[in-house]
RNA sequence: GCGGGCGUGGUGGAAUUGGUAGACACAAGGGACUUAAAAUCCCUCGGCUCUCAAGCUGUGCGGGUUCGAGUCCCGCCGCCCGCACCA
């Protein structure tokens, strides 16, 4: 029998270009048709990118086309998240245009992803650095500044002195930014705000809704919204002497039931009552200035006590006449959460105990758990912080005392609203979402600052604001704010010379509603209305888990503005979420510790590593991510060229659950080329044998047996996909070639009856499911067999249902518990006949040894179980 | 510290969600074919006892629920991720 073998160099770019020349992969708006949107998170246009960088894209070209199959009118575009630092520091170190920059880097990438075989729509591309993107982005600005959901604040920010850029409290990790490494200074700014906050219950509560994203992605923006129900109420406070002052100090507390076990106050240092005292009390003075010294590392704020100073204040008990409380500046509180001021209750915060202990101040239990005894009831070393579910009662506070904690808080909060004292509140420790950025490579936004109007949209008619060409990268700082004419213009409103705004948007801002825009990526309007109707949700979104609270948060931020404009009608951009595992790679380096890349090594037999050209031995490292730094990388045209991009296709679907990281490694990568290579024997050997026979009325035995394998496969690797579960589609398709492998071995010397026939139905059946993984092969291999259609654009096989259905199962028997033998029997039997025939197998009979079984249950289909 | 997740052969991992643990693949070993190699095909492959037959044991550790537990519950151990002075 002699094959071909298969010759991906060659087929593969065939099948491509056929593709494109007929087509398929052109989404129409039809809204007569089912539609089904795949996504997954556009790329930026770095430079290159390497085989790890496909899997996303692999995992949702797979559902593409599987849903396509299915009859859907699939939406599967690409883009280029195009704005962002490195072109402008690319343009800075080597004197490119930060646009020719991103230009030839997205041309070399979109060839590489070409390479993979996607069968993505390219008419829809879009690039969000392009002015027909963010033309449409100011415009939406503008409506957004239009309904109060933009606006302007003086604002600390967090200032990278290295980008010489402000950073969003997100971009901040750890006290140093997050793109360049550099400590994050403070400072003082007028910032563009988005009022995410407006939204902060809307974006906790439609988690809830998202049943289909992973419950670790919820959670963690369940988190960073972090909605906490309280009171926020005044105290008087007074002066050493007892003096009422006209300053009342409002605090914001969760805890208001342990009201009365409350031994001081504290503020942060930056509140204006620590600002206030600060130059009558040099001690204040050189406390706030430790404090700022301090930064906003959090390893230094980690590593720092707990302090506070006195401020010569004092807060009047509000249920407890003559009782006063200390007020101090205190380094734990933070000025941007609540009122920036609490009260102590050391009783029940370990961090108010351990600030009591430290300044010796009174701590008093008023909760124990309800079986306690509060005469003998005390606090230790640690806070008493119940849990939920804990049952407790209110001790030592006066009219709360028996009260359980949930109603003690009702009490205290009515009495101190009926007295118009406090009122309940809630508070969330989202912030609103600075989008200002002091640089040029970016969106700008759309405003102008006259002297008289004050801040002036730019009219519709008047957009895109369009980044000049000619900026200058030597000096540091924002190039737009140097230009020497960009920024000058005439008021829109009263004619006056008027300056733009020179900051740009955040890039996090373009990829907030770029899926959007592919709906209607030439529309006129930001989006045409009648294509986001019919194409939002998003039905699958796929990407990498280090976007789980940030860009998806803000996306979903963007989508209820925009329907805050009528841009759209839905609030939830992405019904279903899948976050897929990187790629890793080993690590090599020689022994002077330089990296190498993985083609620079040699595997020697006995497992020895060494240095191809040299035989110097080399260090392995533990599979990381795949990073041009560490060499630990392999090019997309390398393996296509050697393995053809089916074979890097399986590998990645292969073996590793999807959402886990997989490592890439040469062994891996052979054997789903073998596989490449085995479908294609298959079906060559299959097409010889199934020359001459046609099918029969019925099949049975083994030509039977072929027809269920191939069925049964059929509807686990539909269901697979389904459920985004490629490994394991993978493996149904192995055992369905293992299968047809054999049957052919026994067909080759002499077939039986209907054999060849049901063996042209299982290759064919094979080669349409493996269509969504391996679909140049799978093209190849439909013509091969004789089709002239395009299989990229016929329908998904009906599964037979009959071939489903067994009418003998084998039931493993147990005797107590552990199996014994198996229980051939008709598929519907009855319990009483299972049960006969259960007590006359051997191995029942002998781990019985003669006793009489006390119970047998029987599980239908299932399983057996003989309890002696 | 808080929250979440995970722990299965030499390896990646399956297991219809409480019903035969180890599917499928990789690696390894043995064999067939071949002048030889490649390719392909066949066999073995958790551990222990053992000539076979068979038996025992086994899903991080210890307990529990159940006819039956990788799966559920309690307590440990280990690893990973997220958040982190949030009042």
């Amino acid at each position: 029998m002699s094959v071909e073998r298969y010759n991906a160099r060659a087929i593969e770019p065939k099948w491509q270009r056929t593709w494109d020349e007929a087509g398929v992969f052109r989404a129409v708006n039809d809204p007569a048709r089912p539609k089904y949107y795949v996504l997954e998170m556009f790329p930026y246009p770095s430079g290159n990118i390497h085989i790890g960088h496909g899997r996303n894209y692999v995992m949702g070209d797979v559902v593409a086309r599987y849903k396509r199959a299915k009859g859907f009118n699939v939406l599967h575009p690409m883009g280029w998240d195009a704005f962002g630092l490195p072109a402008e520091n690319a343009a800075i170190e080597r004197k490119i245009h930060p646009r020719s920059w991103t230009y030839e880097n997205i041309d070399t990438m979109r060839a590489q992803l070409k390479l993979l075989g996607l069968s993505l729509d390219w008419d829809r591309e879009i690039a969000t650095c392009h002015p027909d993107y963010y033309a449409k982005q100011q415009e939406l600005f503008v409506d957004f500044f239009a309904n109060d959901l933009v606006y302007r604040k003086e604002s600390d920010v967090n200032w990278d002195p290295v980008d010489h850029t402000v950073l969003a409290n997100e971009q901040v990790i750890d006290g140093r930014g997050w793109r360049s490494g550099a400590l994050v200074e403070k400072r003082k700014l007028s910032q563009w705000f988005f009022r995410i906050t407006t939204f902060a219950d809307e974006l906790l509560c439609g988690l809830d809704t998202l049943e289909r994203w992973p419950e670790k992605v919820r959670l963690m923006q369940r988190n960073w919204i972090g909605r906490s129900e309280g009171l926020t109420f005044s105290f008087d406070l007074e002066d050493e002497a007892g003096n009422l002052l006209d300053e009342k100090l409002t605090v914001y507390t969760t805890r208001h039931d342990t009201i009365f076990g409350a031994s001081f106050c504290a503020v942060s240092p930056d509140h204006p009552l620590a600002v206030s005292r600060e130059a009558a009390n040099p001690d204040i003075a050189a406390f706030r200035k430790d404090f700022a010294a301090l930064g906003t590392s959090e390893e230094a704020i980690e590593r720092t006590e707990k302090r506070g100073i006195e401020l010569g204040v004092y807060a009047r008990h509000p249920f407890v006449e003559g009782l006063r409380l200390p007020v101090y500046a205190a380094n734990f509180v933070l000025m941007t959460y609540g009122e920036g001021a609490i009260f102590g209750c050391p009783g029940h915060d370990q961090r108010d105990l351990d600030f009591a202990r430290k300044y010796g101040l009174p701590v008093i239990p008023v909760v124990m758990p309800a079986d306690g005894d509060a005469t003998s009831f005390e606090i230790g070393d640690e806070a008493y912080i119940q849990k939920e579910g804990d049952s407790t009662v209110l001790i030592n506070s006066r009219f709360l005392d028996g009260m359980s904690v949930p109603d003690a808080k009702d009490e205290i909060a009515s009495r101190m609203e009926a007295a118009g004292q406090g009122r309940r509140t809630v508070n969330f420790r989202l912030r609103d979402w600075g989008i200002s950025r002091q640089r040029y490579w970016g969106c700008p936004i759309p405003m102008i600052h006259c002297e008289a109007c004050g801040v002036v949209p730019v009219p519709k008619d008047q957009l895109p604001v369009r980044l000049p060409d000619d900026a200058s990268f030597d000096k540091p700082g924002n190039p737009l704010a140097h230009h020497p004419t960009w920024k000058h213009v005439d008021c829109p409103s009263c004619g006056k010379p008027a300056v733009r705004e020179t900051d740009t948007m955040d890039t996090f801002v373009d990829s907030s509603w770029y899926f959007a825009r592919f709906c209607s990526p030439r529309a006129e309007a930001p989006v045409d209305r009648t294509a986001v109707d019919y194409w939002l949700p998003v039905d699958q979104y796929i990407g990498g888990i280090e976007h789980a609270i940030l860009h998806l948060l803000y996306a979903r931020f963007f989508t209820r503005a925009m329907q805050a404009c009528g841009h759209a009608g839905i609030a939830e951009p992405f019904e279903g979420l899948f976050t897929q595992g990187m790629i890793v790679h080993e690590t090599y380096r020689d022994e002077t510790g330089n990296w190498l890349f993985p083609e620079q090594v040699n595997h020697g037999e006995d497992g020895a590593v060494t240095v191809a050209e040299t035989g110097a031995p080399v260090t392995v490292g533990p599979a990381e991510k795949m990073s041009k730094s560490k060499r630990n990388v392999v090019s997309p045209e390398e393996i296509v060229d050697t393995y053809g991009v089916d074979a890097a296709r399986w590998f990645m679907l292969s073996d590793t659950p999807p959402e886990r990281d997989s490592e890439w490694t040469q062994a891996g990568i052979e054997g789903a080329w073998r596989l490449v290579q085995r479908i294609w024997r298959l079906v060559g050997e299959a097409g010889e044998l199934a020359a001459g026979e046609s099918a029969p009325e019925q099949f049975a035995g083994a030509a039977l047996d072929i027809r269920k394998a191939a069925h049964k496969a059929l509807s686990k690797v539909g269901e697979d996909i389904e459920r985004l579960r490629f490994n394991v589609a993978v493996a149904h398709i192995y055992e369905l070639t293992n299968t047809i492998g054999s049957a052919l071995q026994q067909a080759g010397k002499k077939p039986g009856p209907g054999v060849t026939a049901a063996l042209r139905e299982a290759v064919e059946l094979l080669v349409r499911m493996s269509a969504p993984m391996v679909p140049h092969l799978a093209e190849e291999c439909w013509k091969a067999l004789g089709h002239d259609t395009l299989l990229a654009s016929v329908e998904w096989p009906e599964v037979d249902p009959a071939m489903l259905v067994e009418d003998t199962v084998v039931l493993p028997v147990q005797v107590n518990g552990k199996k014994r033998d198996e229980l051939t029997i008709s598929r519907d039997a009855g319990t009483q006949e299972i049960e006969k025939a259960v007590l006359a197998l051997e191995g029942v009979r002998k781990a019985l040894g003669g006793a009489a079984p006390r119970r047998i249950i029987v599980v239908p289909q299932r399983i057996v179980n003989v309890v002696a």
